[in-house]
DNA sequence: CCGTCCCGTGGAAGCGCTTCCATGCAGACG
DNA sequence: CGTCTGCATGGAAGCGCTTCCACGGGACGG
């Protein structure tokens, strides 16, 4: 383990002036620099990240918290992330969350100042008091996909996209629209399905189709979990022309359902998802896209220059648009299937 | 910032003992323990992970280098790694390679100690000087699809594999069988793709069907560029009647060639991907599964032993079995077709 | 009843770095 | 030619933690 000791002592200098070297102050004559340099270059010489870390009072990391294993949104969000602190000098550590916690328990334990100078949280509610918390440790906080008050917050409008998926089927001639989403009380605390499914209740009201009950499932975010409930929505005696599933996942989920039954879609059926995945490309998807990995890249910038500048995050919302694509799996609904 | 000294002064204890209880020595009366607990509660004291590190020489990290947004699969691997150190008091330092490097360039900036206690590799050849550095640093290193002498290694016969998948087809009938596939000097070093194509031509040689250097197409990892081969493929006067792509994802984009020049699959057209990645499932796609969650899973279990009980990882190749997996993408050739 | 041992504890030293302060020296200026 | 200024430099202090060493006192044995 060579220390800045060695180096000194190689280059016959004092510890401050490799010190200044390494981090390129101007107040070293330029032959002393090189002199420097020259032992670094000999003896091999790397900074330890920790002891740096610790003398500066910030280890140069970035925390993202984020549901890996539940969404493959959260994936391409991820990428987002990892592009914007590319070359950064900023590390990312990555923080799962694998099941849903006890109430502000992981945010305790991943949370304290030091386990990274910045934190982003992707999907997940963060309790205020945790908020609050990192705020007076001035530890920046961006949210994304999630929203709380007077915290930097990267989202796009999800009831406006449930909005806009419904209103595609309403427009097709569709009346008998099933939504399969998520649990509003679900134990992770997303938010996501279910201001799409106010979307989705919007459109109908404002097109005096009558909301029903039973055509509205929810289920943990999976693609088997929304296979069966598709299932059963198509086994009713009258089964919805349409459904518009609150992720694409699901809505992959209802495809499955609807070949195994043997309708075609979108003669029979028309499905259409949420997010815009890789996979709803492949499988001709209609859906609502949402920029994912911009909305993790934004969210990295923003973290990253408050971390570079200095400055205090500005708190507020970025919203970023979304957009319907419509592919092969809506059309006009079959005349025979009401 | 509340530190230890803190909690001693509140406990009216010394540093030392604060330290001890932290750390859960036994070496504690009960009563005193009892009283720095409640300390640390009351002034919600949480220690430095950095100060905690370089004290300890070691910070309780481990670096994932993975080229995260070339491969779906490696996303899949990680996930696995994720999987493995879930609770295990590492976190994960995710070191994205998002482009080719200059030889041995990254590796010896994101190599040195204390970047990370340990180090997965994934897909990458790592150049044997810096494995070197690294074995003379005692810093463990686990290689995922990627060989090297004297290291620990987790793969899946990627040679084999290739012979599955072109057995599989010959077996069908197919005597025109085109690869797409990585460039074998591609410019990140992955050597998946080559393997690959090594079984590819042995089986060829095996069933005494000629190779013919024109059915085979080289191009980076990329859908759309695949697509673009296989269209050239299809579209050449006697055109092959089977595909075998070294990866799903170029598997998938052969299939949309052949949507796009209206070929059937299976009846025009047989394709067999490689990976068996959730895109694979929902295409239907003929594949080779290799375990990719669990190659991760593994290989951060490997690590993670090394690391607590600080021996040195026994070098060594772990293989993992791979599997064909038959879908509806590929059947007996077409008479037509040939 | 005294010596010995061991347990529980306090605190200094040290991990490798940055930074501040003191120092020396060269050049500028009067 | 003396004094002042300011730049380049050396090195101590300090970041928050672990650990080792030393020490006090209680229990035990002789």
């Amino acid at each position: 383990m060579v220390t800045i000791a060695d180096v000194a002592k190689k280059a016959g200098v004092g510890l401050g002036t490799v010190s200044r070297v390494l981090n390129g102050s101007p107040q070293v004559r330029d032959a002393t620099r090189k002199k420097v340099q020259a032992a670094i270059d000999e003896l091999g010489y790397r900074p330890n990240p920790l002891a740096r870390g610790l003398s500066l009072g910030r280890g140069h990391t970035v925390g993202v918290i984020v549901p890996f294993f539940t969404h493959p949104s959260a994936v391409e969000r991820l990428r987002g992330v990892v592009a914007a602190l590319e070359g950064s000098g900023y590390d990312l550590v990555l923080f799962n969350v694998a099941s849903p916690f006890h109430p502000d328990e992981p945010f305790h334990t991943l949370t304290g100042p030091h386990r990274a100078d910045g934190l982003l949280v992707m999907s997940l509610p963060v309790p205020p008091n945790d908020l609050e918390r990192l705020a007076r440790a001035r530890v920046p906080v961006v949210l994304v996909d999630s929203r709380a008050e007077g915290v930097t917050v990267v989202v796009s409008d999800d009831r406006t996209g449930g909005r806009l998926a419904v209103e595609h089927l309403v427009e097709l001639g569709h009346r008998d629209i099933a939504f399969i989403g998520e649990d509003p009380e679900n134990a992770f605390g997303f938010t996501a399905s279910s201001n799409r499914e106010e979307g989705y209740r919007e459109v109908l009201r404002a097109h005096g189709i009558r909301y029903r009950p039973s055509l509205v499932r929810h289920g943990p975010h999976d693609h088997d979990v929304a296979k069966a409930m598709a299932l059963d929505l198509l086994r009713r005696p009258k089964p919805p022309t349409a459904i518009f599933a609150s992720s694409d996942v699901q809505a992959l989920g209802a495809l499955s359902a609807a070949a195994e039954l043997g309708r075609t879609v979108p003669a029979e059926l028309s499905v259409i998802g949420y997010d815009d995945i890789d996979l709803a490309h492949y499988a001709g998807l209609t859906t609502i896209r949402q920029p994912l990995f911009d909305s993790g890249y934004l969210a990295g910038r923003l973290l990253l220059d408050a971390l570079v500048s200095g400055e205090r995050l500005t708190p507020g919302v970025t919203e970023l648009p979304i957009e319907l694509v419509i592919r092969t799996t809506t059309a006009v609904p079959h005349r025979g299937a009401a």
